[in-house]
Order: C-alpha cells, then structure tokens, then sequence
DNA sequence: GTCTATAATAGGATAGAC
DNA sequence: GTCTATCCTATTATAGAC
C-alpha cells in the first residue's frame, strides 16, 4: 500500500493533525494525498478507520525509532534526553504542528483507537522514566517526573497551537531535561 | 435564549467537550440537551457556529468568576492559587472531562475561534503571573512559570484522558501552587 | 492501482404549523 | 418556543471501467 511505502501518510498524518478524525473528511485525505477517494479505499477497505490506524501504526513506529530506541541507547542520560528533544522538535516543528495523540483522544476516533492511545503513552512514560532511573532518580519520583514530561509536551503543543507561537514549546523543550534529571525548573533562572 | 439561561448549555459544553466541534453533530447536542434541532435553531439561528460560541461566552464567563477573580482577590498568593486549584478540579472533574479549550484548537473550530481561545490563554496566563509576582517572582520568569502551569493543566487533562485515569491530573493539581511560587517541584519529594 | 459514476446516508439548515 | 416535514449539501462507501 502506497501510504505504508511512500511519504503519503505523512500527508495523512498532517490532515488527521489539523482537523481531528472527525474534522478530517475523505476528500480532504484525498486532496493532501493526491490520491482519489476510490484509490484510498483500494489500499484501505476499512475506510476512514483504517486510515487513521495506519498513521497510528507509523506514529507508533516512529516514536519507537526516534524518542523510545534514543532514551534506551547507550550514553549519559541527559544525552539521551537530548536526543529525543531533538527528534520531538522535528516532529511538532518547533510547536507549529498539532498533536496526533490529543487529537485522536477527542470524539469517534477516541472509541475507536483510545486503547492503543493510552499504550503509546505508557511506553513512552516508562522509556522516561527508566531515564531517570538511570540518573540516579529514584523509581516513584522518577515515574512522577516522566509522567510531568509527556505532560508539558502535550500541554506546550496545545498552548502553542492556540496562541500561534512556537515559544512556549521551545521552552519547554529546553527545560525537558532538567525537568527529568533535577526534578524541576528550579536552576533556569540562574544558569549563563 | 434557554442555553443561556438554564443548564442546557452545560451539556452542550459536555458535547463539545467529548465530541470535539466537528465531531458534535447538531443531532447530537439535540439528544443531549432535550431540544429539537429546530428549536436550537430558533435560540441560534446561527447555527453550529452559534453554538459554539455562545459555550465559549459561558467558558470566558466561567473563568473569569471563578479563575481570573479568584486570582486577583486579596489574601495570600498561596491562597489565591488554591482557589483556583479548587475550581479546575470541578471544572475538569478531577481530570475526567476533557478540555473544551483543547477541543476547539483542531479543525474548523480553529480557523471560527482560533483569536478568542488564544485571548482566553493569554488572560489566564497574565493573571496567573501576577499572583508569582506578588509572590516574590521577578516578571519575566512570573510569565515562564505561569505559562508552564497553563501548559501543565493542557497536558494533564490530556494524558488522564488518554489513559483514562484522573490520577496524572489530580497529582498536577497539587503540584501546581509550588511551581508557580517556587518555580518547580524540588521540594516535593522532601515533603511530609 | 487509479479513475468515473453512483449509491446511500448523515449532517446542517429552513419553512411553516401549532 | 417547540414541533414535523423538508431541502440541500457533504460524506462515506461501493461498483465497475480502464
């Protein structure tokens, strides 16, 4: 199928982003695609669902490559922290692109795909986690802080998508590590 | 209009809430609140839109009585902030209701009332900042902090929605006052 | 594997009786 | 102020030619 073998279902993807699951209509997939509406059918019978399980299907691939194999790899935790901060920058653009992950958790899509919603964020949370651990965290707090992680991630996408600012999300991003390794934001203001 | 007037239009919230804009049909805000599509439209003869609208009228209403005021009262910064903890923790049931704010970010609800959710963000931010100052926080790190715990309720309400567990949320909640007045966490774990 | 054509339905919106 | 009936368009989905 073409969208798993081409970059199509990044096109996808940004549709699914913009408009939710709901919002994203077949003729809008279409018309990001190139492809005609018959066309997405032959490479997904099951429709409109299947669509946005496939990006979730590559979504999922793609955290593991970038975000969960990065924080797992050999290195001092704050690189490997930084490793991932770089791969979430590229992903959401400096905060100019929404987030899959909230908006599939909102309306029909949250039925349909809420399960493996929550098991992308779980990984996720304990490839963090295990981070911290490894910095010498212990494993509640560690947990407690992985979890405030993923939080600002999604809460920065959000507040930078409404004010049409990619700043709050750049801060966040650069305070991440801190946020993981010292427990808090505490140090910003003093650090050069 | 009775959605003005009655508590109609806290299950119209809750509609769009669940739903998101694209994905509340007219259908299903009829269902919800009791009324024939017809009538609602008699209340809102501009239709959807309306709707939506006249809900984030009752939003803005809701945040000024019972955020932005609490926050400019007299008392204690602490204080100030445990008001408003209080009324988020209603507001979003402990973490089980979504954020109609986040909601109306994506799809068509952006392009229809994309400025005025961003002028919500900004006066809940400004005002969040102005308790840190009060609390001793020089401005530009008052602004940093209040935007980070915006950012934290975005993000909470998020990931208690994806794993369909308030507890993300509810732990946020009680870490918020600390970050604004003390710019982190560092002191949670060393707590009673 | 992609296209045109077409069905079938859901959704938004209006008219007019009561 | 609410209802029934209706219209129109968008949307999902399928059939079948190429």
């Amino acid at each position: 199928m073409i969208i798993a073998t081409s970059n199509q279902w990044v096109l996808t993807l940004a549709t699914f982003r913009a408009s939710g699951y709901d919002g994203a209509s077949l003729a809008d997939i279409a018309s990001a695609t190139g492809l005609g509406r018959s066309s997405l059918y032959h490479h997904f019978p099951g429709g409109k669902e299947e669509m946005a399980s496939a990006v979730l299907d590559r979504v999922d691939a793609w955290l593991d490559a970038n975000v969960i194999a990065p924080l797992q790899n050999a290195g001092m935790p704050a690189e490997r922290l930084d490793r991932m901060v770089g791969a979430l920058d590229a992903f959401y653009d400096s905060g100019r692109n929404r987030c899959i992950l909230a908006a599939f958790v909102v309306g029909q899509s949250r039925q349909l795909l809420g399960k493996r919603l929550a098991a992308v964020f779980e990984r996720w949370i304990a490839a963090l986690a295990a981070v911290a651990c490894d910095g010498g965290v212990e494993p509640d707090e560690a947990r407690r802080r992985a979890e405030a992680a993923v939080i600002a991630v999604q809460g920065a996408v959000i507040l930078a998508g409404a004010l049409d600012d990619p700043k709050p999300f750049k801060t966040m991003l650069a305070d991440l590590p801190r946020g993981i390794l010292d427990g808090g934001i505490e140090n910003r203001d003093k650090r050069a």
